[in-house]
DNA sequence: TTTGGATAATTAGCTTGCTAAGTATATCCA
DNA sequence: TGGATATACTTAGCAAGCTAATTATCCAAA
């Protein structure tokens, strides 16, 4: 199955041209599995990836670090905590050392939600991976930071590039 | 850079939980930096995509084939191709046995634009790709098709999956 | 101390993804 | 032949990304 007519080409030649949309493809179609997997849970998009990308950054953080976390604006984040503080899964907390900053907070329920959605989302990666050995999964983390970083630079946004 | 505090740790293990989020943010930063690329040419990113895309899969195509190829759904696409027909970029010309099916074709001035386009993207594409090697890049494509495979049979999209 | 430039977050409004429902044509079967 | 079902596309309206402009707070230097 991968070895069909145009086997004899490196794969990366013929794919180059397409590899950003092809990602895009992915990323899309992946998003969409697990809106199919969580859809009884009540979640949106937009909220379920922040829930989870909170929970690994960790609770306290600024809405600006989860924002940077997830590549999206300010705006787009504001959007959907307002949408998650609505449903009493997150809190906003001002900061006590700078008046500006606002830190986030599960609550009871966003904690507990954020263990179901994990789970679900468990299943859905574990199907994208399947038949794909860690070997393969470790180099291709690897191209995939190699290209955050690459593109990350080339936007200016040096920004949590090394580490 | 690469090598740091937790190295020792297989890379897939600490990102596996967040790969699909990691190739959104690729996604989305990529095509933040082709949309500064391609700022002078009036384009915006739904545009852009469509035209190359179809110069991938060919003039001719049934807007089905191309939503099929872009991974997204037939509204979506019907929009922009409204926009690219009233910049008379594109053409739909109505199918001589299927009275259902529209073709598409690009003008003269479409073709020009695609050319330009596809010019700057390739020198996005360059600095993205930079200090990836070919091998890697190639292992890279592969997994990425791979996951392509399972979250589109995940779908039940089994639409063009072998070829 | 106050003023001026940064930074965190918000608001407003656009673009482009989606689903659901509608229209026109094709196909299949009684 | 005629009616049911299927397919290609469109329309309408929602979800969530974006940029630009505003507000509030912080900090540094006159």
């Amino acid at each position: 199955m991968t070895t069909s007519i145009n086997s004899a080409l490196p794969l990366h030649q013929t794919l180059k041209p397409s590899m950003g949309g092809c990602m895009g493809r992915v990323h899309r179609l992946w998003r969409s599995a697990i809106n199919q997997a969580v859809g009884e849970l009540g979640m949106t998009e937009a909220r379920w990836a922040v829930l989870t990308h909170l929970d690994q950054i960790g609770e306290g953080s600024t809405q600006q670090a989860l924002a940077n976390e997830l590549a999206i604006e300010m705006p787009s984040l504001t959007r959907t905590l307002n949408q998650l503080e609505q449903q009493r899964l997150i809190e906003r907390r001002r900061s006590t050392t700078d008046g500006r900053v606002h830190c986030l907070w599960f609550t009871v329920a966003g904690r507990e939600q954020v263990r179901l959605l994990e789970n679900h989302i468990a299943q859905v990666r574990s199907e994208v991976f399947k038949d794909i050995s860690a070997e393969q999964l470790d180099a291709f983390a690897e191209v995939l930071l190699s290209m955050e970083r690459n593109v990350r630079s080339l936007l200016g946004h040096p920004e949590e590039m090394s580490e």
